[in-house]
DNA sequence: CACAGAAAGGTCAGCAAAGGTCAAAATCGA
DNA sequence: TCGATTTTGACCTTTGCTGACCTTTCTGTG
């Protein structure tokens, strides 16, 4: 078994076996633990526990930094990694305010968070990036508001 | 646990047991308490309470110094408005945390659009943008979200 | 009152301790 | 064999911690 294989069982045993539904890491400790260098952590994380696969990743660096590791709840998140996979890399608005609309039909969100993703993604908020540009970096906004909604 | 965290909880604890909504702290003997040199403290504060994160902070020299810190609230509408204007063209994720605490404390915003929000603007989302580029993306974004919320 | 110490707190540069990124090299599997 | 996956290491960014040195304020003494 690989390496990496190893270390992502070790990682979903220690969410499973948390009482608060994440596992909170030290990337050096760990690599030192499966004696390979610290950037496969990193690699793990991205290949295994990405955004797509319903995790959610927060860390901090410096002294005492550490990676945790959430595994998000199951309910609605259905629709919503149906959603996120139906995105891809590119997103224009006129389909997004549908996937939007799609969710809030659902109840998950109410119209004020409605009103705030659409705002996050519209061309008023991208003003800054070239319009040839705009629906790649929506698609990836979109995403990970995705995954927040469905990560309390 | 870092200690800049401990130091941080210390102080939160203080201000959120005292009656008259600040802490009044010695600067030697925080240190001395946490075994850390005293320019921590002014490394805590400078990170932690800082005036971005709401707090604002007296202190004095000489025999019986002190270095009294405050939490300060704002009506909501003037704290959006104070924020919008503070923004400019770049903004920083670790300057945009603090804004965006800083309005969930008055009550404005709940923690799942707190969440939702730092999303919007975080390294992940924004991650086919250049790092440089980010910056101003993320202003853009932020100040749009921003304006969303006080127009619903 | 003047002034010399003492007793605070402030600043800043630099090093240490994390984690992040990226692309090349190695390995695996069909 | 050949593409995909894994592994590695060089280099980067962020955050934490320390100590030397500085400024302000207080206190006591002539």
């Amino acid at each position: 078994m690989a390496t990496s294989d190893l270390i992502a069982n070790f990682i979903l045993n220690a969410i499973d076996g948390s009482a608060d539904g994440f596992a909170e890491l030290q990337r050096s400790a760990l690599a030192e633990r499966f004696s390979c260098v610290p950037s496969q952590i990193n690699y793990v994380i991205s290949t295994r526990f990405s955004p797509e696969r319903g995790y959610v990743v927060e860390s901090r660096r410096g002294g005492g930094g550490y990676i945790r590791i959430t595994r998000v709840h199951q309910s609605p998140r259905d629709l919503i990694m149906h959603t996120v996979n139906a995105v891809g890399d590119s997103l224009d608005l006129g389909t997004a305010s549908a996937f939007i609309s799609n969710i809030y039909e659902t109840g998950l969100i109410d119209r004020p968070t409605a009103r705030l993703i659409l705002a996050a993604i519209g061309d008023r908020a991208l003003r800054v990036i070239t319009p040839a540009d705009r629906d790649t970096v929506r698609a990836g906004i979109f995403k990970q508001l995705l995954v927040t909604l469905i990560s309390e």
